[in-house]
This record gives C-alpha cells, sequence and structure tokens, in this order.
DNA sequence: TGAATAGTGTCTTTCAGACAATATTCT
DNA sequence: AGAATATTGTCTGAAAGACACTATTCA
C-alpha cells in the first residue's frame, strides 16, 4: 500500500474520519432473544451498558476488526456478519464517528461463561432492549437503533443463510432449532410444518446421534451445512 | 460536537479513516436491469468506467453525501438506500478508504437524460456488468463486487420495501411493474399470481387513470404508497 | 405403567403456476 | 372488424396451519 498522499489525487480536500465497529452478540436463552452488553470502562458513557466496540486499525478487515471486539470486549470467538453501517454525525458525542454494524451468534450455553464482570445479557423484544426489571433499558450513542436494527435482520434473514444456527451448539435437536426460530421472529410457529420445511431445506445434516439424559424420548441430532445443500 | 480530542478518552492510539460513498444507480432499460458508470476524470483508473463515489464530509451524513454522489457524480436526484459496506485494506492503491455502498433507483426514462458525456447505463446480468459486445467488463477497485451485491440485495427485497419502485415513473401500469420485476429477479412471473399478489400487497394505490396512445386496450395505471398499507 | 416429548398423518386453507377465456381500446 | 393487450376465471399442485395420533425413551 502506498503512503496516504490524497494531494496526489484529489485536489479538493478530504477529511479521514474515525471508523469503528459494534458488535451486537445474540444468543436466545430460555426461548428469549439476549443481546450481550459490556459496562463501558472509558468516557463517554462511563459506566453504561454499552455494545462492545473497537476503532479500525488502518491495516485490519473490517471483519477482523469486528472479530477482534468480539473476542477482547465481548468474551466470544463466533462468526461475525456485517448488516449495516451506522454514520449519524452527532452519533458520538466526541467527534464524528462512522460505525460499521456486526452481528455475532452464539450458542444460548455459551451465554453463562461470556457473562463476566461487566458483561450481560439482557432480553431484547420487539428489538427493544430491556432490564431485569423488564423496562427498556436506555442505552447511550445510537446503541438501541444499532440493536434493534441487527434484530430486525436477523429475523429477515432467519430462512436465508447458516449464519443464525450460530445461536445454536453444533448439534441440536429440531426443537431446539424451532425454539430459536420462536425466539427471534418473536412468534410461535406450525411443529409439522417446520420441520417439513427445514428438513427440506437443505441447511440440516443428520448425525445418527440422539440427545440424552432427558428423561423422555430423545431427538434425533443434526449439524448444519456450511453450505446449503443444493437438492 | 467537540473537537477532535482522541487522547483524552482512548489511549490506544487510532487513526481516522478515509471514508466514501460509491453509489450503484439502478434502472430498467426494455426489461434489462443497468448500473450506470462514469468515466473517472481522476487517478487512479484515470479513463476508467467505475462507480460515481465522493468522500463523506466531516459534517455530513452519509445519506447526504451518497444523494450528493448520484447529483454531482451521476446527474440523477433519486432516493438512496445503504446496502453494505466494503473496507478491504488493498481495494483503492492510495490509501486505506472504507466506502459505504449505496443504492439509488430511477426510472427508466430518466436514462437517456443522465447519460451525458461519459456517463453510460450498463447492462447487469447475473451481478455481472457487461458492455456493448455484451462480454464482462472489467472494472477498477472492488467496483464489480459492490455491484453485484447490489443487484443481490435489490433482487432480495424486491417484494420486502418501497425502494424498488423508484424504478418506474410515478404512475404505472401492472405490466410495467412485472417487467421490472422480472428484470431484476433475472426470471419471467406468472402474470394472474403477480398481479393478485401485488394488488393485495397493499403498495399500490390505483390513481383512476389510464394509458393513452398505445394503440391496444390501455392499463390501468397506479402509483406507489409511500408507506405499505396495513390491511 | 405413566410421563413427557418426538415424530408423523390427515384435513383444510391458502397461494402460486399454467392456461385460457373474456373485456376493452384503438386503428 | 381486427389487432393487441388488459383483466379475470378456473384448474391443479405445492405448501402451511390446525389438530391429533402414534412412537419411543426413561423413571
Amino acid at each position: 500500500m502506498m503512503t496516504l498522499r490524497p494531494a496526489d489525487y484529489d485536489a479538493s480536500a478530504f477529511t479521514p474520519l474515525a471508523v469503528t465497529v459494534d458488535v451486537v452478540v445474540l444468543t436466545v436463552v430460555d426461548g428469549v432473544l439476549t443481546v450481550l452488553l459490556a459496562k463501558r470502562a472509558e468516557q463517554p458513557a462511563l459506566g453504561s451498558w454499552a455494545l462492545p466496540g473497537v476503532f479500525v486499525r488502518p491495516d485490519e478487515e473490517l471483519d477482523a476488526a469486528a472479530r477482534r471486539a468480539a473476542q477482547d470486549k465481548a468474551g466470544v470467538a463466533a462468526p461475525v456478519r456485517q448488516f449495516q453501517t451506522f454514520g449519524g454525525v452527532a452519533r458520538d458525542p466526541r467527534m464524528r464517528i462512522v460505525s460499521v454494524g456486526y452481528m455475532a451468534a452464539v450458542p444460548g450455553g455459551a451465554a453463562e461463561a461470556a457473562q463476566a464482570d461487566g458483561r450481560r445479557f439482557m432480553r431484547v423484544t420487539d428489538g427493544v432492549v430491556r432490564g431485569a426489571n423488564n423496562r427498556k433499558l436506555a442505552l447511550p450513542f445510537d446503541h438501541a437503533e444499532i440493536i434493534a436494527a441487527a434484530a430486525a435482520d436477523l429475523r429477515h434473514n432467519l430462512d436465508h443463510s447458516a449464519f443464525a444456527f450460530g445461536l445454536l451448539p453444533r448439534e441440536f435437536s429440531l426443537r431446539e432449532l424451532q425454539q430459536v426460530h420462536e425466539a427471534v421472529r418473536g412468534a410461535s410457529v406450525n411443529k409439522p410444518a417446520f420441520r417439513k420445511r427445514l428438513l427440506e431445506s437443505g441447511w440440516l445434516e443428520p448425525t445418527g446421534r440422539r440427545e440424552t439424559d432427558k428423561g423422555f424420548r430423545p431427538a434425533e441430532l443434526y449439524t448444519a451445512r456450511a453450505e446449503r445443500r443444493v437438492a
């Protein structure tokens, strides 16, 4: 890469902007969609619950920055997916910051591990984050908007991408898959229709294994195909 | 907005990045999806066909920058829609540039007006730009990828957003609407089913007027509802 | 054997595609 | 009347929802 010499090419001045990535780490706990928030350790909004995010480094891919934010600020190593960029001029009181919005999906079981000092998964219903008292939680910056957009995007693409399978453990039953879909969609779905549709969608690979230690009939376990089966 | 004083807040250094918007201006001409390209007047890739784009100004909203690019570089005043952000470290030879991808939809009739010196609409089939000889056109930077992503996004959201109606004049017939859908999807659709689905979708508002000067039975004209009708 | 859920079958309704008939406007 | 397209109707098959039945495992 060459040195930054804008004057060589563009006479009209341009000003570089601060660029960050914010990561909406989502999971489903007890049938409810939740998002991981971290207590801010810096100004502004020090001490507030907010999305984990980092500044993008000059030689860092956006996806890599998002993974770094997820790992360092949220404690989760999961695939990330870009969904929308937020660039309002006043979204940060310090300066102009353009933030590329990413989401990450982790299994519900990982929620406990990530939930450490200053990190909590909080419920998202109708795209709104709610605290323990079930009241709408006020978030700094435009983080409420970012989370709502992420939830809407996930809902919209639930059937069209492999991403949502990140919300489940590697092997899962159709019941668990249905519960995740219901949590994301915020509505219940018909069991036989759901089973038929998903089994014929080409996303699922039977493992031949079953659940154990359930106290009732164990369900077949499936894994998600990395790429959708053609037929 | 305060002065840029990152040291006050974030001890670890961060480097601001160049941020641009690139606009994929789409229209349908003779049943074919086309994209507006402009001959570059600057280095690098001077003289190449490329997407119109501008640097984002420090106090300019992203949407406003996209409208400015559409107006100044493409000669079209149309609503814009953000679809994806491209930030590969080597996507521009000058320096690290993060580009927020926007698309704009204009009616086919506007194509002639915008097509002036150094501006042309070129066919997009299967997400690939093709020149007059119908061969794949090589584009600088990652503009081929940006256009493919825009086409895919438009196809994906054809039914779910009001944006695609920008491809039509203010009043249009169901035939014209169907032709636009077929051009974007790259496949033909069933006429009665299409009519029923769209008429019941809540997007269309009958005007009571009809086509004129057609030499055959004129079709009813409709307009797009700004917001989808609830029922 | 009972509890509890897995997995499936059936009926009904809705919707899209195929195909074609009827309606309308202009020349 | 003829040309050309708009608009609608009918048939059929695929898919989804409602509901309930059978199957399986463990305690």
